[in-house]
DNA sequence: CTGAAAGCGCTAACAC
DNA sequence: GTGTTAGCGCTTTCAG
């Protein structure tokens, strides 16, 4: 900051006019203004140099434009997300601060009083970690939250939450590999992050029971921990001998590309024994070898919905025309709370599950 | 933002004592307190909810505590960057802003206004897309600036630049690689990437430069547009027949990783036949088979000096305790400007240039 | 050690 | 259409 910055009074004199119309030009108000007094107000700033102080307009209009974003982590698919909103709340004339609490229940306490200390005018937090009587009392009910991936939180603390169909999705792998011919089907568990978990496992298992009699000759939930370790692909290479083919879905494509690799290596072939489909669809995922099958995330329509959910709530309809809903399905599920929509996940089918030979394997 | 927020004077007026002795509280300030004054006012905050107001308190001392930072992208290792620098950032007691501008010089000086409209304290730039002049005029004498990976760049219009040791690490790739018996060595060029990509070759020639003579009977730099095509991979393989082995560095890892991919595609025997190095080390290059070698980048070391430049000008160096130097090497190159200073890379060996036969090779 | 008072730069009524 | 004025909530002299 400069030891005298110029402010609007700077502005005024020089374009003799008060300070109000000052203030009126720059913020396009809509009280009449003769065209002579825009030019001569927007000439003056411009020759001056003059950089409008967001603390000061903050202060003074109480409302910061600034919206905050809690994330557990930035790695991965989470990147990206952070990437897309904050490309629409800039969109919407907002500004966005990202926090990331590494699933840590003090860290994100933290943050959040420090999004709150600045006033953001609404918060967005994906898979919080504490609780949610601890976020009640948190925001109060001064600030409006919008959530994502939070299953079965309470009405009255959220504006609601924007969840991925994981169980969806991990239902539709689930038939996928089925239908592609495997006869042993497994999920790569991992507990850490509980409530995505646990929604992939819910869908796993609607998938199997939606599988047509005896279809599937055996299932099995395996935690990620074990990746690393010989008896897991021991195991595995035992389910091919004894069901000819097996399908796997990863926790993610992470997981999905360690398999993958760690299969070949130990002379397994991808696809022809074992089918694979991660999740997230990551860039990586099309660059292997074979390339990996994996349930992609609509993140525009995440975000975009999640975004409409906090500033229609603010009532700034007019800035959510630069990001329109228009193509963006959501589906609100028929059981589960009514503030809870859900994004559905698309299968994108790739070579690691092809059952045709293919080339590489 | 609330109705009617709590402020500093409905503690005052709860703990009984006057306005500027909760500021002095709130503060930590070196006015002499008694322990009894402290214990009051921060109880009644306590009690009240009180929280401060971030703006009026940037208004009010002319300073905002916020950092801003511009980054080309929020891809692959600026996620990791970014993740480092706010997490540096924060540990500062600073806030950090962070824009994306996707190499585009009129979104970068979007952004760069919005962040000085904000009255950031300070400005961090990856890679400027806009020319030196530009930015000189833009960011004034008000608000100091540090760059990443720019080289070149005059002295007044940045505190200095912290860069990459791209030409030390391609030399040193370029060693490695022919030390393996690699006779041909090729670079893979990513031209959009200008400056880093110069350095890259610059430092290619230099280390093909350093090798013993008949060391290396063929070099080549080839733009990475030519991925796609089959013609790149003829000729890699004629190169094969020629020389025996040859040695690649990629742009970075996504493309060593297509590479990779599309070579065993073809039949092609990595690493025996073909070598490859990446750049950047991300995640995915352990995980896929065979591992792929990378330049790592020392995150850590590139954020600490760049925040450290930033603050000591600030006069912050009590903040600058949370993140000591100690044991983060930056060489002062002989050539080049004085303010850019270069962190070393290191090369992680891994089985994709390995002189030994590999397993699932 | 504490308190009164003058801003920080801008917005928003409300008169002219 | 334009100007005056009273804040927004906090910091910071500078007397007591």
């Amino acid at each position: 900051m400069k030891n005298r910055q110029i402010t609007i009074i700077d502005v005024a004199k020089s374009a003799g006019v008060s300070i109000a119309t000052v203030s009126n030009v720059l913020n396009r108000r809509n009280v009449p203004l003769s065209h002579e007094t825009i030019r001569k107000v927007e000439d003056a700033a411009q020759a001056l140099g003059y950089r409008r102080n967001v603390m000061a307009a903050s202060l003074s209009r109480k409302k910061t434009f600034e919206l905050g974003l809690i994330l557990p982590s930035f790695g991965g698919y989470f990147a990206d997300f952070a990437h897309v909103m904050q490309d629409a709340v800039h969109r919407c004339g907002y500004h966005l601060s990202v926090y990331s609490s590494y699933n840590n229940p003090e860290l994100e306490k933290r943050h959040l009083e420090t999004l709150l200390q600045r006033r953001v005018d609404g918060l967005f937090c994906h898979g919080l970690a504490m609780p949610p009587e601890l976020a009640r009392k948190f925001v109060g009910e001064g600030t409006p939250m919008v959530l994502f991936n939070a299953w079965n939180w309470p009405e009255d603390v959220t504006l609601g939450a924007v969840n991925l169909d994981f169980a969806g999705g991990a239902a539709e792998a689930v038939e996928h590999l089925a239908a592609q011919g495997c006869q042993a089907l497994v999920y790569i568990s991992k507990q850490r992050a509980r409530a995505t978990d646990h929604q992939r496992q819910l869908g796993f298992l609607k998938g199997i029971g939606g599988l047509a009699a005896g279809a599937c000759k055996h299932h099995e939930i395996i935690p990620s921990v074990t990746l690393g370790e010989e008896g897991l692909y021991q195991t595995l290479v035992e389910h091919v001998q004894k069901y000819g083919s097996v399908g796997l879905l990863a926790f993610d494509d992470y997981d999905a590309l360690i398999m993958l690799s760690r299969l070949r290596e130990r002379g397994v072939k991808v696809p022809e024994q074992i089918k694979i489909v991660g999740i997230n669809d990551q860039m990586f995922v099309s660059y292997c070898w074979p390339p990996i099958t994996s349930l992609a995330i609509d993140l525009e329509n995440q975000v975009f919905h999640a975004v409409h959910l906090l500033l229609s709530h603010l009532g700034e309809a007019a800035a959510l025309e630069a990001i329109p809903l228009q193509g963006h399905k959501a589906v609100r599920p028929e059981e589960g709370p009514a503030h809870e929509i859900h994004i559905p996940m698309k299968l994108m089918r790739r070579m690691s599950t092809d059952a045709s030979p293919c080339i590489g394997g």
